[in-house]
DNA sequence: AAGACGAAAGTGGTTGA
DNA sequence: TCAACAACTTTCGTCTT
């Protein structure tokens, strides 16, 4: 903590604010201004408009070293990586570096390496992944990064999937099931919770598992750990296919009109998503003479022609006849 | 000739008795 | 467990551009 300390305790006096809220504090109470100023030299929050002290004694939350470069910074830092849910034992373990080398970056002799490869890395191992459940978590977590990676999936879909395994261990709904099940399950489930909008089959085809096995253990964790997932949006469909199909941004707007004018015309429901997203797309690159062929965009919706041809044919008899109205 | 259209039969999943 | 059902797929012939 950096401050006058003589200081501190004057402005103590005057405010009853404590540090533990002055971190709350969002506006003036005086004259409403947003524009605070946290002067840590001083411990205070300042209102830049009125001036007034706002909170005082905050806590300077901010390291208490300098550091000029980056070299410095890393010498300085007393904390390490942050947690994450993908290591089985969240990353806090030590990990032994793979260069044999020692701390002065001298190259080890043969006799030490010996020592290290044979002795401590066993040890390591051991230690790291000490029981069976343990090796499970570990080998299943490896397998959803895997699975992850092949799908370019987002850190925080990686970061889901892993918390979502993890309860299922700790549900103990492993137990007679297949790690790649459950693992690309854990995966799919993470999408859904995040909107992204992933097929069983894209998941399937990144892991060992058929889409069957998928969808059952997917229905299985949903079941067991009380996940309330909401069916996918069409509309997000619609930016998936535009992505893919390389539309203009004109064109994608045009398809999510179109759609928001069909679940007007109640045409959405009990249809499945990606059909009626693909037949808005369809219309939108009809409308807008940037025209895609049925089979296109078909092939990128994992429907058939005729679906699109369906969904397309109930949109343009409704809309038109909204229209005519 | 490619793409669009539509009919008919088949498939896999859900629902309710 | 099984039949009924809706949505969707597959296949194939025909029409349009």
């Amino acid at each position: 903590m950096s401050g006058d300390s003589n200081l501190q305790e004057k402005v103590s006096d005057s405010s009853e604010a404590t540090s533990r809220d002055s971190f709350k504090v969002q506006s003036c109470p005086e004259c409403g201004s947003s524009r605070l100023m946290r002067d840590y030299e001083c411990a205070e929050v300042v209102c830049m408009d009125c001036g007034i002290v706002v909170a005082a004694k905050i806590a300077d939350r901010g390291p208490e070293w300098r550091a000029f470069d980056d070299e410095q910074r890393s010498k300085r830092t007393r904390v390490g990586a942050p947690l994450t849910y993908t290591i089985h034992d969240k990353g806090l373990s030590t990990t032994i570096d793979w260069h044999d080398r020692d701390v002065y970056g001298k190259s080890l002799s043969p006799g030490q390496k010996a020592q290290v490869y044979h002795r401590l890395r066993k040890w390591q191992r051991r230690i790291r992944v000490s029981d069976a459940t343990e090796r499970n978590l570990a080998f299943a977590l490896s397998e959803i990064t895997k699975i992850s990676n092949n799908l370019s999936l987002p850190k925080s879909i990686l970061e889901t999937a892993s918390v979502i395994y993890r309860k299922a261990v700790k549900e103990r709904l492993i137990r007679g099931r297949s790690i790649q099940g459950v693992t690309s399950a854990a995966i799919y489930l993470a999408c859904r919770q995040c909107g992204l909008p992933r097929t069983l089959d894209e998941i399937a085809q990144s892991s060992t598992v058929n889409k069957k096995e998928v969808g059952r253990s997917y229905r299985f964790l949903i079941r067991e750990l009380d996940y309330k997932i909401p069916p996918l949006r069409p509309s997000q469909y619609i930016t998936k296919f535009s992505n893919q199909l390389t539309m203009q941004g004109k064109v994608e707007e045009i398809a999510h009109k179109i759609l928001a004018s069909a679940k007007q015309l109640k045409l959405t429901s009990g249809r499945g998503p990606t059909g009626i997203a693909a037949a808005a797309s369809y219309v939108a690159s009809v409308l807008t003479g940037e025209r895609k062929t049925q089979r296109e965009i078909a092939e990128i919706a994992q429907v058939t022609e005729v679906t699109i041809r369906n969904r397309y044919k109930e949109l343009v008899e409704r809309l038109m006849f909204e229209i005519s109205i």
